[in-house]
DNA sequence: TTGAATTGCGCAATCG
DNA sequence: CCGATTGCGCAATTCA
């Protein structure tokens, strides 16, 4: 529907002259400033969360790179070391198996199952 | 300086009664839509990109749950195998007993202050 | 100087 | 009825 400039004036509902009129007319003016210095105040915050959640990116990127590398490194030196004993079942309802692959296991779920 | 309703019209330089002046008008109504239309995407965009960001946050801190875990493990795996024998030095420039200790070592590089 | 893009502001319709 | 929102046009100002 239209909420443009769309004067009604002329019929028989035809706003007060300046009596109520005016003073109603300054209160929306009032409200309109309040909702427009509240609507970019909540533009704002978004573009600051943005920041925020990019830097908590970077620093967890940095973690699990630090993370994979040392679990690549106790995996190789666990392999080499323990390679001629060691019981090839399971630790803790861990797969150890499963566990030194690789280190894909990072991703999601890790399938117990079957 | 005043943006407001300013009717500047009755002096001297007031805009050409309907001329050029509608033109004008026209003009900078359908720039003024452009614009607004352009600044609304940009919002829009800003706040997906929030929930995006939000996401990916979410999926890197499993990841480092998951990546703690399994090193945490093969960790006291490796001390109670290990604890015999095995060079207390270094591998490949990683310290071993600094990667042995704990797991706090993901966070921010290893601050060497007092 | 010129024209498009922005921006502050007020109006009116509509929403809650 | 009231305040909050929102589409829209005007004019001043900023940009390019």
């Amino acid at each position: 529907m239209p909420r443009g400039r769309v004067k009604k004036e002329g019929g028989d509902s035809g706003e007060e002259d300046s009596d109520e009129y005016r003073k109603r007319r300054d209160r929306n003016n009032l409200a309109v400033k309040r909702s427009r210095v509240k609507s970019k105040q909540k533009t704002q915050e978004t573009v600051n969360r943005v920041n925020e959640l990019r830097n908590e990116n970077t620093v967890l990127e940095e973690k699990v790179k630090t993370l994979t590398k040392e679990l690549g490194f106790l995996k190789e030196l666990f392999l080499a070391h323990a390679s001629n004993n060691v019981d090839p079942s399971k630790f803790e309802g861990v797969n150890l198996q499963k566990l030194l692959e690789d280190d894909s296991s990072a991703g999601t779920s890790t399938d117990n199952n079957a």
